[in-house]
DNA sequence: TACCCAGATTGATTTATATCACGCTTGTAG
DNA sequence: CTACAAGCGTGATATAAATCAATCTGGGTA
């Protein structure tokens, strides 16, 4: 139903910045037309996961940055005693990997949520042309200042708000995102498990499923198992007063 | 009458890196010796700040990053019902308002706890630099990631961890931060109130102060008003046992 | 087809921490 | 010196969400 950005993948190793339908929200947003060959020149193409799959593990020696081209992705740091912590969730056109831009190893563990495809920015070329292309170093401190400021977001969240708050804060950024793809931003698939929202949110699976079920109740939303319809994003929004723009 | 207050602010705008004492944590650090002219050429000497000034104010157009020189800022976001959420501490030789570069205004609100002076960076005098020097470039993207981890770490302690250890855990960061100015890392002046405290970790200010006097009786700490004294960060870091580095 | 098992839901109980309410200290202004 | 407010500490109570404990569901597969 959703199938509005239908990305083709080309053989090649190299890929098309030229002709990718998320040319608009990736990196190449900020290259202008005639230099996108230097961007396709150090984009390399990867490969496709499968739901689970790890695309990078903490503590692997860094290498690139990852844009998502197809798929959903899902950011985890482990601690030594085992527990885990979900740092994000990632949509196509989104860029994975800046948390990990301070040192020789990832700093967290990246997760294909759903079959999944990605291309890769190795980070010294990336650097280089950044130094290069002052609109593409802009853009990069953008990115990099936005995530900082969704962790803020996320702070807040965690600390000053209720379980329904905070999973309708999730609902409403994952809905602004999926618009922004053209998709529908009132139906659509959660990539996610409930425990990875549970997780994400600072909050047990068993009180995601009920404020889920609240919120069906209510007639806010309409779920079945991981497809969801916002019925009442006004409502919503009620929910969560703050909480307007946000977008990695 | 004639003896006027002589404040220690050099008649001139410009700083001078070279001789400053936090060269080696501050932006100078990625910064070859002989080509530190260039950033003195840059960087403005701000004004001195007294308790509860506003170094800048959310909304107010983004016009550069600043670094502590002295003293001790707090940053907060507001949202529109008024709620306020603490989102950082900031001590001399860190550089506060990397949230802001994504967009025309601060994205938060940034207050001197104590008495405290400044270095301003000026934003696209700084994008040109980094431009032009590929090692600052590269420094700017560390300390970037680093906040954005330090984001990370901090949605794990609000949303895994108690009261008690969220504040340990806050205990050693400053701790480990004062050790790399030099300083006492055992013994030194909160520069926040308890209810900054509070804030920033999603605690009530109730609980703060039980937990310290927790601490106090268990012989962990010592506290009297804003002085502290770890006795036994060794106890500290058992209360929390992931923690380990985070400097910002 | 039937089975299995991970994920999801629902209910009952517990608990950490917020909240409410109050007293104590300290530093500053009159 | 006194007064006052802001910050801090402490005790009693309320509560949202965790935890414990079943049960349900559906997609994969033997």
């Amino acid at each position: 139903m959703d199938r509005a950005i239908s990305v083709k993948l080309s053989p090649s190793l190299k890929a098309s910045c030229h002709t990718c339908s998320l040319s608009n929200l990736c990196l190449p947003l900020a290259v202008d037309e005639n230099q996108l060959d230097r961007l396709e020149d150090i984009v390399e193409q990867g490969r496709i996961y499968d739901r689970g799959d790890h695309l990078f593990d903490q503590d692997a020696p860094f290498r690139s940055c990852l844009a998502v081209r197809s798929g959903a992705v899902k950011t985890s740091i482990i601690t030594e005693n085992g527990s885990e912590q979900v740092t994000g969730f990632f949509l196509p056109g989104e860029l994975v990997g800046l948390d990990s831009l301070s040192g020789e190893r990832y700093a967290c563990t990246a997760k294909a949520l759903e079959r999944t495809s990605v291309c890769r920015f190795p980070i010294e070329k990336l650097e280089e042309l950044t130094s290069a292309m002052p609109e593409l170093q802009h853009h990069m401190y953008q990115l990099m200042s936005k995530e900082i400021r969704s962790g803020h977001q996320l702070a807040m969240l965690l600390s000053k708000n209720s379980a329904e708050e905070r999973i309708a804060a999730l609902l409403l950024s994952l809905s602004s995102r999926f618009q922004r793809r053209r998709m529908s931003g009132t139906k659509f698939n959660l990539p996610m498990a409930r425990s990875d929202i549970a997780n994400f949110l600072g909050l047990a699976v068993e009180t995601v499923s009920r404020v889920f079920t609240r919120f069906q109740n209510q007639g806010i939303i309409r779920t079945q198992g991981r497809e969801i319809e916002l019925l009442d994003t006004e409502s919503l929004r009620g929910v969560m007063p703050e909480f307007n723009r946000q977008a990695p």
